[in-house]
DNA sequence: AGCACGATGCTCT
DNA sequence: GAGCATCGTGCTT
């Protein structure tokens, strides 16, 4: 799974000239208009439409009023599909990250896009390519006993058994 | 046009 | 560990 493999890749943004980047350590999965838990549950909206596109592109939302979430798109065109990128550990630009956290950490999705600047103007930036400003680089390929599975977050309302999919994947941090 | 709520984070107890 | 901030989106009237 395509999920999987992000983990332990390396997240860089360049923010104002400067170079950020991150490891990244937690992932979550959401898979086509069946998955109840995904954005594409109910069809193609306005929203959404990055998900629709070709995949290795970024999908940006707003959510809970003040949070921005970066997922990775995964699907073939036309299938929706995305991963969720929830925490890094900062490598690069660490001071710049830390002073834009607040000296707060960035282990979680809302906590990532506000150390690394991400915004709506991220929705459908090609993360293959650094003219984007926002790319991913392959990482050290990580043994998979570190890995740890378990269901997804923040699902309260979403009916089983997509509740409790084991989507959500966890590197230990070094 | 209005409304309920969310793939969360922060603060205070 | 619980409560609230905060607003775009999608669904209902």
């Amino acid at each position: 799974m395509v999920a999987r493999e992000l983990l332990g890749a390396r997240l860089v943004r360049i923010l104002d000239g400067v170079r950020l980047a991150g490891l990244i350590l937690e992932v979550e999965a959401y898979i086509g208009e069946e998955d109840l838990g995904c954005h594409a549950k109910s069809g193609k909206t306005r929203r959404n439409a990055a998900m629709y596109g070709p995949p290795g592109h970024a999908y940006v939302y707003f959510t809970y009023g003040n949070h921005w979430m970066l997922n990775a798109v995964t699907g073939r065109e036309g299938f929706p599909a995305a991963v969720l990128l929830r925490a890094i550990d900062p490598l690069e630009g660490v001071e710049t990250m830390l002073q834009r956290r607040n000296g707060r950490d960035t282990l979680g999705p809302g906590k990532l896009t506000q150390a690394l600047g991400i915004d709506a103007s991220l929705n459908e930036a090609d993360l293959c390519n650094q003219d984007s400003g926002l790319w991913i680089e392959a990482g050290t390929p990580g043994g998979d006993k570190d890995i740890i599975i378990s269901p997804r977050v923040g699902l309260y309302t979403v009916p089983e058994p997509w509740k409790s999919m084991p989507w959500r994947f966890q590197m230990r941090r070094r």
